[in-house]
DNA sequence: TATAGTGGTATCCAAAAGTATAGTGATATG
DNA sequence: CATATCACTATACTTTTGGATACCACTATA
């Protein structure tokens, strides 16, 4: 082919959207993984937790799991770590008015996700209990 | 403690929330992991890509990736894969109607994501571009 | 005939994510 | 005194994810 310069040669995705993606991959690394959103769903809902009632309230979960997702959602400002001087000591995690921000992009990934339900298997009117 | 009954035992998200996380990990199913938003966004841009073409412009991927990946979006319906009877034979990968759809998500993913840079890392002004 | 481009596979490997199981020190309860 | 609860940590393991490298058949071009 003549003209090589004329063929349409599309770019890397870097020239048109810069650092579009940073962002996304922050918020991704937020909301990714088995464990995160159930955890802050359960703070959200419950306010105030201790770390076993934790275990019980989000099933399945391993404490070594645990204890890793809130040291990262505390470090991400989501959530608050605080030592109760009781006997003994009990440690309470609690939701952040910023960790209830989040509300706004699990509630747009629930709603794709019936939609997608819908649109891949089939799924209708199945109990997505909304809350 | 007497009265255990009176203690206000949290019981598992399960009980509260049903079956709400279904739909929810679908979704991230489909926006999680490190190439996928990539692909969608590239096949959202150029509408029509091939395989090296889209080797080139999502800079960083392997053919076994992208393979995997593009195979993925077509299963969930979000592209569709045409073998064109060209000399020789070409492959085009296109977003459907339905793949637009991801739009809304990843776009909630970004404002959020640039809030919580914002919050986290107190970086402003930075030119995420926007698209 | 040599080279380059097309659309991929195959194989091996490293790192990250997640699971299973056990145990710690402090305190409180029966 | 035995047992249980709290808030974890430690260790070993498996699974998943992604990366590196090489290679394939086919066709077109120089």
């Amino acid at each position: 082919m003549k003209n090589k310069e004329v063929k349409d040669i599309k770019i890397p995705m870097k020239e048109h959207f810069g650092n579009y993606m940073v962002p996304v991959r922050d918020a991704l690394e937020v909301f990714s993984g088995k464990w995160k959103i159930p955890i802050i769903t359960a703070l959200t809902f419950y306010e105030t937790c201790g770390f076993k009632e934790l275990e019980r309230i989000v099933e399945g979960i391993t404490p070594k799991m645990l204890s890793k997702e809130l040291k990262f959602l505390e470090e991400n400002l989501l959530i608050i770590r605080k030592v109760e001087d009781t006997r003994p000591i009990t440690v309470t995690y609690s939701i952040t008015e910023y960790g209830k921000t989040c509300k706004s992009v699990m509630s747009e990934l629930y709603r794709w996700g019936v939609e997608h339900r819908k649109k891949v298997f089939n799924i209708e009117g199945q109990t997505w209990d909304k809350c």
